[in-house]
DNA sequence: AATAATATTTAGATTTGCCTAAAAATAAAA
DNA sequence: TTTTATTTTTAGGCAAATCTAAATATTATT
């Protein structure tokens, strides 16, 4: 099957955007895709027609197992394709992104096998996210960077990036110490910031920066 | 400028037929692109308004300056994509084309000049095809495959790619010698072979494998 | 030069993906 | 539980790129 990139960017927004099963709804779509409500209801009929998406009017979206495998498989091409830009052709972690939406949706099956070969199989882009393999499973880390976790996101403080003295103070003043339970509360876009929270104490704001160094491991929901 | 994949498409396969500044017919496009006449009358007309084509009703079109710039520019990505395809991730010859026809596409400046310099600025594709510069200049080989001369090109026989004796013995049978002018009469789609004619004799045909053995350099017209 | 054959263009539809404005359903608040 | 606000959907349109069928130009042939 063949899809158009306006289907697979729909695809993949709706994958970004499902977390732990719940549906996803039009609007939000909208507002991913930066077009309008009722773009998204058309759209939403089309990928439900061709089976990608289960949907049903006001009750948002899931993606079916077609849909996942599909949607699986671009991440894989375009972090793929980052994987390269900044490896091999010297590109920036942060300028790789915008090209790889475009060489994402050339399909060649053969070609994304052949150049994940020849890039010697990464398990994980410049961003650090992990890249799906050729059957569409990922490589979970056990230890990822605080700033990968999501609202209402649950881990235990396992490991730090940095280990200077500056930042062990910082650490040390907040009460955070490996084995923490932290849950993050909000994440602030302009600068990056996150509000989080710990055991016994009123939620707290730390820095991107601060955030980066913080090693932790998903805990199972409470 | 921006341009869609179905203009870019149009802007190559102009520049493809093309040959000696005469006017491409919208039939001859239509066939090349595989759609209707009235199709390619349409898109003549966009490409007009974007002055990328000098066209008048019933009397085909030509490439303006500025189409003439994008069909090499595209040209440019489709053959450094196929170089990268054949030197790096082990493609065949003969299998670079189909791909190279979606990666050309893809339109970041950024992405083919880093590329160019990646791959060490070849100056031709697989197939022996030169690669325009950055500037849009081509490297006109002095000495190219018979097989890339079309109906009613001149050249003079400069060189053997192969010259094993049974090469040697094959060429000698027909006359053919190093200097030797011959002129390609018509070519074959279904085998690819060549009628070919040389001076005080009647014309013949040659294989393709034959042809691509004998490099010939290029004769003013007679 | 008149007629036949071929090439090209116009006219009118279709599909895809998007839009605005209005209607309908759902969720939140009084 | 009404009323209000928000979300989502429907209805009707638009632009791009294509198509078929019919009309018009051009070229070739008696």
């Amino acid at each position: 099957m063949n899809f158009t990139i306006s289907e697979e960017n729909y695809i993949k927004a709706i994958f970004r955007l499902q977390s732990a099963g719940k549906p996803v709804s039009t609007n939000a779509l909208a507002l991913e895709l930066d077009t309008k409500p009722a773009s998204v209801t058309d759209m939403l009929k089309k990928l439900k027609a061709k089976k990608l998406v289960l949907y049903s009017p006001y009750q948002g979206c899931k993606l079916s197992g077609e849909g996942s495998k599909l949607a699986l498989s671009i991440v894989r091409r375009h972090r793929l394709w980052e994987y390269f830009l900044a490896e091999k052709l010297q590109f920036n972690w942060d300028e790789v992104h915008e090209v790889a939406e475009e060489l994402e949706h050339v399909s060649s099956k053969q070609l994304i096998e052949r150049l994940d070969a020849y890039l010697g199989f990464p398990r994980f882009d410049p961003h650090g996210d992990p890249i799906p393999d050729s059957s569409g499973k990922i490589t979970i880390p056990d230890l990822v960077k605080l700033t990968t976790l999501r609202p209402h996101d649950r881990a235990r403080v396992s490991g730090l990036a940095d280990q200077s003295a500056d930042m062990l103070n910082l650490l040390q003043q907040r009460n955070i110490n490996i084995g923490t339970i932290v849950t993050v509360n909000k994440k602030f876009d302009f600068d990056k910031s996150l509000e989080i929270e710990i055991p016994e104490n009123i939620p707290f704001v730390i820095s991107e920066q601060t955030a980066q160094n913080i090693l932790v491991r998903y805990e199972p929901e409470s």
